[in-house]
DNA sequence: CGTCTGGTTGATCTAGATCAACAGGAGTGG
DNA sequence: CCACTCCTGTTGATCTAGATCAACCAGACG
């Protein structure tokens, strides 16, 4: 093997899963051919808040934090993208700049693909669009949870609430059986994850813990009853 | 004229506006027959949580609410939806049962469209299904914005916020060229539209009087200085 | 008339924001 | 090697926005 092997569309395993997947061979070629394959580090950006949309961003490995911010300063975290998401889509339908800023949380590998190949791809096969309009529904679905989730429940549930969510993509079980969590993300993410500060973070953090749903050292949660976590949570 | 005139979807005027109007004249004869127009008192309720989605709702005039509730009886206005909007479309795309209530606030007259009918239209003409995605898509930028403004500003700055986006929808001049808006809904909609108790709403309603952005009287509000009241937003 | 619903107001309580201090790394540079 | 700063996270103290409970009023409507 001589370093890096590249990995054509073709080869590429969360195809499957993105939206991408609707398209033929001959499509899938010309994707290949102009797409723009890069290793990204953590805390780098794919594209800022305001700025306009140059194209999609799919990404192969890694993960990205969709933020949004204000003019006093306030930063939240709108949604995670992993794996075979395709992100800064709704820019570019919208034809207008971006309304958030998507950044590594995680290094990885991120393709990217210009407006006009998307463009093209589009006019030429209408089942793109609708895997588009699939992702977008899904998208507007999880934001309406979220508003309802924030203006409704109390730090604490949001917390127990995320950790069942991010216990679902990226937890496990250890070599006892146990469930473990790795968190990709830094306290303060947590935090801007359920719309809080660091602060009450840490002590909803702390208060779980006392409570004894979930043991918390550093990046790793151990998660001691995962039944007695999830009877805690609204009935969503 | 005897009694109420039946408008076809050809001369209905808020055709323009919606999802529709990327239909050609042999599908909209193919709705004009198949929909099911009626008028609905407010209050009434055009589907359910969890209901399974029977088809789409087209509003030709009024005013319909989107709510969205838990087992504990919290409720939330999620958006207000008027003349020319199709409601109803995402449980549709996503062929699941509705996850929000959609409840008359004003009556009005909305055309039901049958699933099957939906589902025709969108895989002959698939401008039909880019018209969707144009309403997706801004409908989880709106969301994502709601969010951000939920868990970011106090319940003050929120109302003044949606004074504003209602009176661009439903203000105008008085005789005296004064900035006047009927509000379309209760106060506790309207609380229930910011994410709020109805206590704290009214508590808010008399601040704003106070500090002289707004007088209320009943569901007439007048605006004295719109500038003023601009200023004090957060740059959006 | 009563009853009901929608709205306002008062009193109280608490979740959570904010400000501040501080403790552990992780570099970095002498 | 130490001293320095920078950054993240925790903790303490304080303050306030807003939820909650309760009383009350006005209009609608049987």
């Amino acid at each position: 093997m001589a370093g890096k092997t590249r990995v054509t569309c073709f080869g590429c395993q969360t195809r499957r899963t993105a939206e991408w997947c609707a398209l033929d061979d001959a499509e899938l070629a010309l994707l290949d051919r102009v797409k723009q394959p890069r290793e990204r580090e953590a805390g780098t950006t794919l594209f800022d808040q305001g700025a306009p949309c140059a194209g999609l961003y799919c990404i192969q490995t890694g993960l990205v934090g969709i933020r949004k911010l204000d003019a006093r300063g306030n930063s939240t975290l709108l949604r995670l993208c992993g794996a075979g998401e395709t992100v800064g889509y709704r820019a570019f339908l919208r034809k207008s700049d971006h309304l958030t800023t998507a950044e590594m949380l995680l290094p990885g590998r991120v393709c990217f693909i210009d407006r006009a190949t998307v463009r093209a791809l589009l006019t030429q096969n209408p089942n793109l669009g609708l895997r588009f309009l699939d992702h977008s529904v899904r998208d507007a679905d999880e934001l309406a949870q979220r508003y309802f989730e924030g203006v409704t429940f109390p730090v604490r549930t949001r917390l127990l609430n995320v950790l069942m969510v991010l216990y679902e993509r990226f937890g496990g079980l250890d070599a006892d059986g146990r469930a473990v969590l790795e968190l990709p993300l830094s306290r303060q993410d947590l935090a801007a994850l359920i719309g809080t500060s660091p602060e009450s973070m840490s002590r909803n953090i702390g208060r779980v813990q006392d409570e004894g749903f979930a043991r918390f050292e550093g990046r790793t949660v151990r998660i001691d009853d995962i039944d007695a976590l999830m009877r805690h949570l609204p009935a969503s």
